[in-house]
DNA sequence: TAGCACATGTAATATGTTACATGATTGA
DNA sequence: TCAATCATGTAACATATTACATGTGCTA
């Protein structure tokens, strides 16, 4: 049930429509957080609005409605943002490839490993972009663009590392010959 | 689709029966990279077997059978390692509820910054036990516990800094009085 | 002999993805 | 007037969670 409060939590910021959300979901939450798409985002707000907890606070051209939260909704916000996590249920595909790489001949987790940093480096860079942007209120976007930065750093790094651990481990056997690659 | 190259990944390491999967989910997959139940995880083995990607490699006491790759699962499970992955889908319950912060007070979300940085100090301390323990084969469990460091390390450098941008964000506005807890 | 870890399975429900569907507004 | 973006909606399908269900082997 994060997705109710992934949305809950936006609206705290501002108001916003579907349409809005959906982007704010692509643009920060997406990466780091969470992700949904507009096909699941339009039924929710619709049950949010149902239950109360959000309401049509404006429409507008091309069946545009813009929701904003109600006392209910901000209560629920933050009953579940101060509430224990009980179980996380992470779930990254790239991170999971990275700890499966293993499996591979040595010269192509390399070649993987490489485009691992590489991704992390251009992450790096936009996102030391977008900082200090918008310094006037700590907004959840910093929060995350911070973060993100910081992740990416890490990403960059923890692949240098594995670089090293793969091209050690091919030190260490050099009676195996040439690794061949399998692409 | 992750799920069942997470099995394939695994059982490339060593063949292994459904429950030792199940905990090695636990275990090591389910922080940063995936999480499934055995639920999920026998079911899934049940389809493999039967499209030939695993096979079981041996049976014991109480129903346990080893699953083991076949020659078509490690080509699938290769091809998918060095496949461009298209995009991310992350899920990750912990970050999203640091991204909402701002809808909190700003003493409630310092309190919920600092528990996030104890965590990532205690998972800390328990990773740098780990590390180093078995160097004799670069496993994926090696990987995993090595990024777990990283990422933790940077999770406790990531509260520090939001606690001093509330502190900041706290001081600029110091004639809205002394915060109030909602708890 | 009781309790715990081992070991697997499935049905009902909830959540999430993909694809299909429609139409308005804006700017080149 | 054409393409892109805005803006919403839903049905079919796939994936994941929760709860229920069953029984074995070990050890204190």
């Amino acid at each position: 049930m994060s997705l109710r409060h992934a949305l809950l939590g936006l609206l705290a910021d501002h108001p916003a429509s579907g349409y809005e959300l959906t982007r704010t979901f692509e643009a920060s939450l997406a990466q780091h957080a969470w992700h949904a798409r507009h096909s699941q985002i339009y039924p929710e707000l619709g049950k949010l609005a149902d239950e109360g907890l959000v309401t049509v606070v404006g429409s507008g051209s091309r069946n545009r409605r813009t929701y904003d939260l109600t006392e209910d909704g901000r209560a629920e916000l933050q009953r579940w943002l101060l509430s224990v996590p009980d179980s996380a249920g992470v779930r990254n595909e790239s991170v999971l490839r990275m700890f499966l790489l293993p499996a591979l001949p040595p010269d192509d987790a390399r070649t993987v490993l490489e485009r691992f940093a590489a991704e992390g480096r251009e992450k790096v860079e936009v996102l030391s972009g977008i900082r200090g942007l918008d310094e006037s209120s700590l907004a959840f976007g910093q929060l995350a663009a911070e973060f993100g930065l910081r992740y990416f750093r890490m990403q960059v790094e923890w692949a240098h590392w594995a670089i090293e651990q793969f091209d050690a481990a091919g030190e260490q056997a050099p009676d195996r010959g040439p690794q061949q690659s399998t692409v």
